[in-house]
DNA sequence: TAAAATTTTTAGACTAATCTAAAATTTACA
DNA sequence: TGTAAATTTTAGATTAGTCTAAAAATTTTA
């Protein structure tokens, strides 16, 4: 169907788009680790293949046809990694790699016996929303822990840093999906956040509480 | 680590030295649809890199190394295959292909997880013996439904014949891996056998017989 | 054992994806 | 508003894997 190549494309265009609006050729490069040269090259195919939309110096969205293809991988990548963490019992912070490999594995029917397998999980081990057969997801409601007020409670149900160092973190404190926790202190001279979880009292950065993601 | 297709190459080129005693250009090039001329390059490359012994026009056989690469690739293609029709219940007939795309995928721990999720599974769904994790692989004794004189009795162990016409043929007629059978009569004069099974009479060709392979 | 047939290798070209360096275009801001 | 900075595209090369056609080597056979 599409190249490797093309897929990682599409889907790295999808991502960015999810958060910035803008998708721009050097966004692209960087999110693939190429250089600008060779997504300008690409975004001709794509645009060729009728896979996005593109015009010189004008940045690029994606078609139907494009976002189809971008959500069909996501899918794949999400439940391949539900796999490896309940079957297989690997580590949240171990599994992104593999994923990105077996994302690309092209039968259908393989993808959608593994969600049967599973029982029809709605989120991957990192709480992101796992995309149907038809290619429709849940726009989930979150905001930021930073975002909450002092005694405020809330549910832990994502996170917006992928990196092993950031989810090794939270689960050595124990800050995980589907923990909740209490705002109990929020104190502006050392740009920290004390709550509560479990009846212990943690304090975290700013910047952790920026990436923790709470259920609206 | 290796390409793609270095390990197509190396793979191909353990299963034609496991039937033939000899791999020539000119095999290798039809098991893996593609020319001689590409061959004799991709050779040229996998001598360099020490994974086969390699001499113009003197054929090839496995180093060390590049034997240790195919059985890597064996293995995984068969614990997949297992995966495939034991966890998500596809038949036999169906998982080759997908395998082919699985036993790609470079994580050493993912396999052997896999394997232990399933409880160190010693034969793929067509009898054939899964390599360990240090590539060693269990011999196996057997010989073609075909070899068995009358009144002779044996389990069906393997296939030869792995093309979902024959596999599909086999589950139609029920002789599938474990079955034993009894030779009940041998017919000159039309070519075939005539075999009982779960008390079934059943008349298969000698082409068939010769594909289904009793453990010995 | 020499010609014929077959197999294998070489030569040269093509595609997908990548790169560096330079040119073109857009954006920022003095 | 015009120049500087940043971004994006083009030009030209490179690498892995493939191909066809022709040459070289081996094997078969008369
Ligand atoms: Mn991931
Ligand atoms: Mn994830
Ligand atoms: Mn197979
Ligand atoms: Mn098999």
């Amino acid at each position: 169907m599409h190249t490797y190549t093309e897929e990682n494309y599409l889907k790295s265009i999808y991502h960015l788009l999810e958060q910035n609006e803008q998708a721009s050729t050097n966004d692209i490069a960087a999110s693939l680790k190429t250089r600008a040269a060779s997504v300008t090259d690409m975004l001709k195919k794509l645009a060729e293949k009728k896979l996005i939309n593109y015009a010189r110096y004008q940045g690029v969205s994606l078609t139907p046809a494009g976002q189809k293809v971008a959500l069909g991988i996501i899918r794949k990548h999400r439940l391949w990694e539900h796999f490896l963490v309940d079957k297989l019992k690997f580590k949240w912070d171990e599994v992104h790699d593999m994923a990105e490999e077996l994302e690309h594995i092209s039968s259908v029917e393989l993808i959608n016996r593994l969600e049967q397998f599973m029982d029809y999980p709605q989120f991957d081990p990192h709480g992101d929303p796992i995309p149907n057969s038809n290619g429709e997801i849940k726009a989930q409601l979150l905001q930021p822990a930073l975002a909450l007020t002092q005694h405020q409670t809330g549910v832990i149900a994502a996170v917006s840093d992928h990196s092993a160092s950031f989810l090794q973190y939270l689960e050595k404190i124990q800050l995980t999906i589907g923990k909740e926790i209490k705002v109990t202190e929020i104190t502006d001279y050392d740009l920290c956040l004390e709550v509560t979880t479990d009846n212990k009292v943690l304090n975290i950065s700013r910047e952790v509480a920026k990436n923790l993601l709470i259920a609206l």
